[in-house]
DNA sequence: TATTAAAAGTGTATTTTTAACACGTGTAAA
DNA sequence: TTTACACGTGTTAAAAATACACTTTTAATA
């Protein structure tokens, strides 16, 4: 309490006349089925612009950073906790939100579709929706996720990607239509394989994926030590 | 008057009772005086932290945008307008300012030394200094500076970069140096001028630059369409 | 049980890009 | 006239990216 009563004071001090804002965070969720990359939305379930599509947001609250706000707000769509998120982007024109003065952090998170709580998001009314499909969204929200994309697109070239999205075992497909789904276009198996095993981060498995064809697919997974170090490191797939 | 009264009454429906914070602009400013890649900082001029070194800031006033107050205070430190300035990162941890609750949004510059109002930063008591020889920063402006070096190296791996830093007229040395200094390492000349010179966007003029041989340099220019369309395109230097 | 269908898996040749490297030129100053 | 200094230029070898097609496996079906 010290410490409050402390800041209080310098604050009146010191920072006293200038205007304070609302701030809330909105969170571009990314998720891969095996199929194609997608994207969580919800209705809004109030006004304004209630009954339409948005991203899922909250406002920040005074003891959060911003980090923390956005995993909150996260966990009380999904019940995941733990997940890769990263600061996009603050979006701040005056007008963009027609109830008051409200700026927004533009948080995106990937996630593997299969382990987020079904029923949370129905209570929700959040849905899944292929990239390609999303609906028309409020406010800034298209721009949003047009720079998720855009960031994506970018880290998946510059740092293995994967981890986050894929189930632990996973095919050679898979990997690549996940690319496919991020990068929006196909890519020749036989390049993508070779140039992502030089990466020398995938282990084989013993195991087959018999789900997809008859031939059965080897499953893989990743040797998180030499991932971890791939990200820091960075590399160049020029695709 | 009358949208503001709208806003107020649904500011009070919706969004009543959300904690507000004060949100800072923190500019990092960069400069190139032909020789190497520096950077402005102030002599902070009021509590807390006051004297010692810090990025130049300002706080976000109510009816403006980020990108404006980031010009605002970019213009009162400088003189300078219509610069080319980006949003880098909003910084939000919770004890980051001791005065009070404060998130600031870095936003990083890029202006030829040369333009600069000298009395006005004088004023300020602000002072140019190398990238490698800047003094300790206060409160997270050392993080802010690092991010926005390897923004900076990746902005100009990945697309034209020079327009705004160089006079309208350099030598190809100085482009040289330029990349140099944003990429922290020595390049060899023959490839660093066949490499850019396949991105066609310099014209070579007939004058030259005397002042740094007694052969003398010729000089180039930008030509501005092509280098616009660069900026668009993107292109990938590797350096 | 032979055939079919569908996805898995694999290698090479060509082109493009990058990286390494050294010496003659022009001119002002001594 | 000599010297000193930065300017300007081209080639070759290595590495990376791209384009491209056929065989394998096996469950399902005839």
């Amino acid at each position: 309490m010290q410490n409050t009563d402390q800041k209080e004071i310098l604050s009146l001090a010191y920072y006293d006349h200038e205007d304070k804002v609302l701030l809330a965070v909105d969170c571009i969720i990314f998720g891969f089925d095996q199929e194609e990359l997608k994207i969580l939305l919800v209705k809004r379930g109030f006004e304004p612009e209630k009954g339409k599509w948005s991203l899922i947001g909250g406002f920040l609250k005074k003891e959060e950073d911003l980090d923390i706000a956005a995993s909150r707000v996260l966990y009380h769509l999904t019940g995941l906790n733990n997940i890769y998120m990263e600061q996009l982007y603050t979006y701040s024109k005056v007008d963009r939100d027609p109830a008051d003065r409200t700026l927004s952090v533009a948080y995106y998170a990937l996630i593997d579709i299969a382990n987020h709580d079904k029923e949370l998001i129905k209570q929700n009314s959040a849905k899944w929706f292929p990239i390609k499909e999303a609906p028309n969204l409020i406010f800034d929200h298209n721009d949003m996720v047009e720079r998720a994309m855009a960031r994506l697109r970018r880290r998946a070239l510059s740092k293995p990607i994967g981890f986050e999205l894929l189930p632990e075992k996973f095919t050679m497909r898979q990997l690549q239509k996940l690319y496919e789904g991020i990068m929006g276009k196909k890519l020749d198996k036989r390049n993508f394989i070779s140039k992502f095993n030089s990466f020398d981060i995938l282990i084989k498995l013993d195991e087959k994926d018999m789900s997809s064809s008859k031939k059965g697919a080897f499953l893989y997974k990743f040797n998180e030590e030499k991932y971890n170090r791939k990200v820091e490191e960075g590399f160049n797939f020029k695709i």
